[in-house]
DNA sequence: GAACTTTTGAATTGTCCAATCCAGAAACCG
DNA sequence: CGGTTTCTGGATTGGACAATTCAAAAGTTC
């Protein structure tokens, strides 16, 4: 997408391109984008400083791309997990999952794109908006389900989905920066586990008629 | 606290740090620490380079005492609003103060320490063990709360008053969060309001007996 | 396989910024 | 007041790192 000048990209390129892409997403998300020099880049990409400019116009640029493909990544990585979380069920087994990966991650590293979010917010505002893209795709998974469970008539009609899913990432998003400054997933189960209460309260059993 | 060399301290000295680490603060707070310079804090506190570097050995040392301050400004700050969280009317007013607080701010810049903690965390042990710090005494303030409403039988039994405090905190943050990148109050209130609503579902009425 | 374009490596430059130094002013203490 | 310590200002240094340059290698196209 972003090329310092027009014209066409070869496969080996584009190899090249998304190998410093991802050396760049993992360092930075290990380090954060500060602690992440382009000197970094090159020898975990192992590519050289000019095959970096070559690409990118600047750091910047690359932090963008960066952002992209967390996006992507992120989002797209959980996309079966999100698929089915239009039952309370799926919910929880979602929730798990979260709470697993952390676990096994020791806590380390917060969310791939909430720290970006943090760091960049007020820096670089393309890249708050771009980052507000991404939220905005995962809040739209989450929120699929929810609008699922209320149009087959499980969520209470009082109920607000939408609001639900902004309220959930929102959780998400928190329980993840507590546990990691914590280093300990008892947050993150909490701020989980509230709002699938919460959904459960909301919940019509489907045997005996609401009242 | 953290002086470069052990020695007494004039009043006149007191003064020069404190301003430093508020010019540091209020600029970290705005800009992130890495979007923060020592020249900047210079510019903005009115003190020369070697003022800070009497202070503090270094910069990193600084950030320390930004993190204190901000864990005693940002939580003593608001000890009047945590001494009412033991009521759902409490709770309402807290909420309202820090949404209406975030509004006034056009919800640039998340909360002060969770903006610290998502760039230090993995960065600077200490920093990160410091900000914890802050995190425990916050969750505390909120816990006193709801532990109270439960001791008095407010609150379900089966409810968890201290989950219920990381929980809440938890949602703060991420809705602080979601509510800086999209320059909109809705996530924080949304978040904010399905805590607050679940609360409100395990609260027992006062006047007909539990059962 | 020849002409052209894209891709790559290594060396280099320029800038920003943390950190140091030192000399003089102000404050403290007998 | 005289000696000592703390405090302050300005100028400077040193290092890290983003960014540039250029020529050679690999790849593409006809």
């Amino acid at each position: 997408m972003t090329r310092t000048s027009g014209g066409r990209i070869t496969a080996k390129g584009t190899r090249t391109r998304l190998r410093i892409v991802a050396a760049a997403a993992a360092l930075m998300a290990e380090h954060g984008v500060a602690g992440t020099t382009l000197e970094h880049v090159r020898e975990a990409g192992g590519v050289s400083s000019s095959q970096i400019y070559h690409y990118f116009a600047d750091k910047q640029a690359l932090i963008r791309a960066v952002i992209e493909h967390q996006n992507d990544t992120v989002v797209g990585g959980q996309q079966p997990l999100l698929a089915q979380l239009d039952t309370l069920a799926g919910l929880r087994a979602w929730r798990d999952a979260i709470v697993e990966l952390q676990r096994r991650r020791q806590c380390r590293g917060g969310c791939p794109i909430g720290s970006l979010g943090s760091e960049l917010a007020e820096l670089d505002p393309q890249a708050r908006a771009d980052i507000a893209d991404g939220f905005h795709r995962w809040e739209a998974g989450i929120r699929d389900g929810y609008r699922a469970m209320h149009r087959r008539g499980e969520l209470a009609t009082h109920a607000n989905p939408d609001r639900l899913a902004t309220a959930t990432l929102a959780a998400l998003q928190g329980g993840l920066l507590l546990t990691q400054i914590r280093r300990d997933t008892e947050p993150l189960e909490a701020a989980l586990d509230i709002v699938l209460d919460h959904v459960g309260s909301l919940t019509v059993p489907p045997g005996p008629t609401d009242r």
